[in-house]
DNA sequence: TTTACGGCCGTACCAAAGTACGGAGTCAAG
DNA sequence: CTTGACTCCGTACTTTGGTACGGCCGTAAA
């Protein structure tokens, strides 16, 4: 069931991906993706297993996750530490609580600073700024 | 109208802020504050002017905003480009809704994992990893 | 007045997350 | 069978947002 994508190089799959080479040299010296066997002498390919763990972790770091916390995630995806891996996902899903609360009010506050901008149009003081202080 | 705590020493205004006496001074040689002028050979007096500046870029900090982005919505403070403000904002507004629609979605994952966690006490494979192949 | 606490200043260091580079080796097309 | 594009690997450099350090000096309390 090996899909067309699924023999590519390391080039090929930091493009699909949209990341640098380096970054994924990076990763996997960071233990955050294997490096493929390499055929004695040869040069090692990627399939979808590996661009789904690219993606992953750009998806997480846009949550705002570290490169560590990412690897913590990941550590849960073993299936033999279920007690452990539920203690790290609740610990996570309060982190995320959190977040998803910064996230709304600064939503909101960017909302309301953005209508005030439209409304006062050349006023003395941009309300933006103004409603730091 | 000065109040009681408007002559403040950098490490007072540093512990006020809730911030870092380097920190105080990174900023501003950042340019992101003015150091107060100095009587000369004397010590700077910092009021409320600089506390506010320096919860301002702590606040901006929070709502996502780099160093470098505060810096540009503290030099449109003039008054005339309330315009450019609200470009900048609207900019991370969007952003921000981008973030919270993935948070979302990755929160009802990582609840759904501790659920089926608690619920199995045997081996699954992590279904917030799994949301993201 | 002495002494200690803190401010001033410059420089150095730190961690995170890459990015760049150079000298190999490999592989496929012409 | 050579050339050019690409991989591999190690090391070094970069940016962001700070922290730490050390020598000098001012100010305030004992």
């Amino acid at each position: 069931m090996s899909r067309p994508r699924d023999n590519l190089s390391i080039g090929a799959l930091a493009e699909t991906a949209a990341v640098n080479i380096e970054t994924i040299r990076f990763y996997q010296r960071k233990g955050l993706m294997a490096e493929p066997a390499r055929p004695p002498g040869g040069i090692r390919r990627y399939g979808h297993a590996e661009l789904a763990r690219v993606r992953f972790i750009k998806s997480a770091q846009r949550l705002g996750f570290s490169l560590n916390e990412i690897a913590e995630l990941l550590s849960l995806d073993d299936g033999t530490h279920c007690r452990d891996a539920r203690r790290i996902a609740a610990h996570k899903l309060d982190d995320m609580r959190g977040k998803l609360a910064d996230l709304r009010r600064m939503e909101a506050a960017l909302k309301r600073l953005v209508a005030r901008c439209d409304a006062t149009h050349g006023t003395i003081t941009c309300p933006l700024i103004a409603s730091f202080k």
